[in-house]
DNA sequence: TCACGTTATGCAATTAATTGCATACTGTCA
DNA sequence: TGACAGTATGCAATTAATTGCATAACGTGA
């Protein structure tokens, strides 16, 4: 249900193509919501069939046609609705953290090298969500304007990461 | 794959029925794994099957009949192999950010309440987390030896409800 | 004694997500 | 010119997760 809204309100945005919305997807709502390019392909496909997304074939000189999909007015009615739901509640599913409370078979410093290796990926992220964050704030006001619900999620992203590091930090110093 | 690393982590910390993983799971791996009670039992089966967990069926007086599970010899072997593998990458999926994400056709008002109720649940599970590390904290030295490496994952839950209630704070200021 | 909550287990159907494979066109660099 | 990266789309199979339904025993309180 989620990946519905998430391609909708996507496309609320502003219109794009499977590939195209995929790519926004990797650096936005992807932080929360992941998905792959089957999945959103199939999505797409499910959602022009009910008649919620237009979409028109773009023919492009130097790379193949793409389809680019807009919300279509029944498309916007739908996502009216299912934001209008509540959403339910957050689950974190977290592999590492499966392994770390299954760990006390393990050697220390294995662990060691598996939490230093995330520390160093949530790092790059937290530079990456802050180069985003900049780059938002010198949007023309008016998309600025537009972006700001997406912007709220990515506060609460750079919060994550950085409480992320301070605990990769605190478990280095507890193995 | 998490689900089995984390059945067969639970068991190798103590036996139990399906019934009674499930009591702990909600209590400790579930912040950061959730499953279903459905899930569960299939998932002991299989393990069952392949011999990496062995089963007794006990007679209760006061209660209906329970199947003991606890880890096999092979399963411990199978518990190391998934160990050695590194943990892949953390991955948020929240329908709240999704929401939020794609709330800008939302009244802020409908966005407020949704925000504050989620604020009121994160409160809840920090003071749930809060009592069970004061209890962990309590256990005998042996013991709590033995749950050292959950209560690693219970100080990185502590710290996600924390970051939870700043930024509840912060985008309340906002809307 | 009947309803309700807790303990205890499971099947079946559906939906969602992952993984593997596949095609095809363009531009660039060696 | 051949390999590789990027753009662009998709099917099929499998695995995981959710949802709905079902059973059954016991204890407690109305």
């Amino acid at each position: 249900m989620s990946l519905k809204l998430a391609v909708l309100g996507l496309l609320d945005l502003e219109p794009g193509s499977g590939y195209a919305l995929l790519q926004r997807f990797r650096s936005s709502l992807g932080f929360f919501w992941q998905t792959t390019h089957q999945q959103l392909y199939k999505e797409l496909h499910g959602l022009h069939e009910q008649g919620l997304v237009d979409c028109e074939t773009v023919s492009q000189e130097s790379r193949p046609d793409k389809k680019v999909y807009s919300l279509s007015a029944r498309g916007a009615d739908e996502l009216d609705a299912l934001l209008a739901k509540a959403a339910s509640p957050t689950k974190i599913r977290d592999p590492l953290l499966v392994k770390i409370f299954c760990g006390r078979r393990l050697q220390p410093e294995a662990l060691r090298a598996e939490v230093e290796s995330h520390r160093l990926e949530h790092e790059k992220t937290l530079q990456l969500y802050r180069v985003l964050y900049e780059q938002m704030g010198k949007l023309p006001a008016a998309v600025r304007q537009r972006y700001h619900h997406p912007l709220l999620t990515l506060k609460l992203g750079i919060r994550f990461e950085e409480t992320w590091l301070a605990w990769c930090d605190e478990v280095m110093g507890e193995l």
